[in-house]
DNA sequence: TAGATTGTTAATCGATTAACAATC
DNA sequence: TAGATTGTTAATCGATTAACAATC
């Protein structure tokens, strides 16, 4: 499954346990292409994907429409991350998370201020660089969101991976080199704001979402 | 000039600043390709879309280059952006871009927080989010940054926009409904995160370099 | 039944990749 | 000159879009 679709699916997610929040039992894909913001196509095939199927006088039932989609996307027995980088962005990210996925939940940070480390910061205990490996281990985290200097993304990155992490969220702005089987996503907000501004000046060109 | 090229060559243009700065004073495609990521079939089809041609010899002059990918990305006359909703996020993003860039700079910051408003947080003034039609009119503001809660991050929008502002960086998990000519970039962290834990669980799919 | 929606297939579109001639 | 690199063209690939039959 594409790298597209997996984050529309994520989408969707959101969207239908807010439905389900307010009490709607079933929903048609140009419902939550509207709401996604992508078309009524993309919806269906996307759903299709999960293995779910709707009936054309009900649409989708959201429930079980979430139960297909977590079947897919989450991990059974939940999944661990850590932050490296207690900065002004790391603080903001462990306070978004603090507790609030039961099923990727941020277990760890690390920092190499000593002035950090070795209390708990936003709900999540901090600890040195030097752990990384051992504390890694030991928690079975399998994902890093990095959001140190680009100068030290690399180094973390490695040790990362060397401490059996597989997937890495890089806010650094860095190209960060790993190895073929470990997934990386890069969000480089500054590429992000040169980007906007580009389009803010020349005109929006034809809508997508990548997501 | 499509979204993915754009990304890109902002991409470029960091590290050819970064090669300046070590004194160095020609680059290959594939080099640049290296160190960005990508293709140097890629690099070579970005560079010439901001039309400028390399030598076979020598491949590409860094400063001439810089130049010319400064004359397409940058706005001759600068550029102004405003960031709304100083909670950790938007502090974070304050102090990552307070001062750094010339040709494009954060000039205000809105809040409705009014323990937050009427003051100077990480080295931008911070308004009260009713005064938003005023002061991107009055200070020309065409890019704006959005770090509110989901529920808000619309009714901001829509304030920005008919104020002027023509292209948004969206951080709250919501699509925004806008006129088809504001260009919005939405970097949804918790999609991403999600992403990241599938492919650490299934293996990363093949490369790509989106941005 | 009638009709809107779903799932499927074929066509289109864009971007990437590969092959090759041009160049310093 | 020789050779690595550039710029150009054609082929490939993937995803999106459009058209249509199936369904409740």
């Amino acid at each position: 499954m594409s790298d597209r679709v997996i984050g529309r699916l994520s989408v969707y997610r959101r969207l239908l346990h807010g439905l389900r929040d307010s009490g709607v039992q079933s929903v048609y894909s140009h419902q939550l292409a509207s709401m996604a913001g992508c078309t009524a196509a993309q919806v269906r095939r996307d759903l299709m994907a999960v293995g779910y199927s709707g009936t054309p006088t009900r649409g989708y039932d959201v429930s079980a429409l979430l139960a297909s989609i977590g079947a897919h996307l989450d991990a059974p027995e939940g999944q661990n991350a850590a932050l490296v980088g207690v900065g002004n962005l790391g603080r903001a990210i462990l306070a978004f998370f603090a507790g609030r996925r039961p099923r990727l939940s941020i277990v760890a940070a690390f920092d190499s201020d000593h002035y950090k480390t070795n209390r708990v910061i936003q709900g999540c205990r901090c600890y040195p660089v030097e752990d990384i490996a051992q504390v890694v281990r030991n928690n079975r985290i399998e994902v890093g969101i990095i959001t140190v200097p680009a100068t030290e993304a690399q180094e973390v990155a490695d040790r990362l991976v060397g401490a059996g992490v597989r997937g890495i969220l890089n806010f650094a702005p860095a190209a960060l080199r790993v190895r073929p089987d470990i997934y990386v996503e890069t969000m480089d907000i500054t590429v992000s704001l040169e980007k906007v501004a580009f389009f803010a000046r020349r005109g929006a060109p034809k809508k997508e979402m990548a997501r």
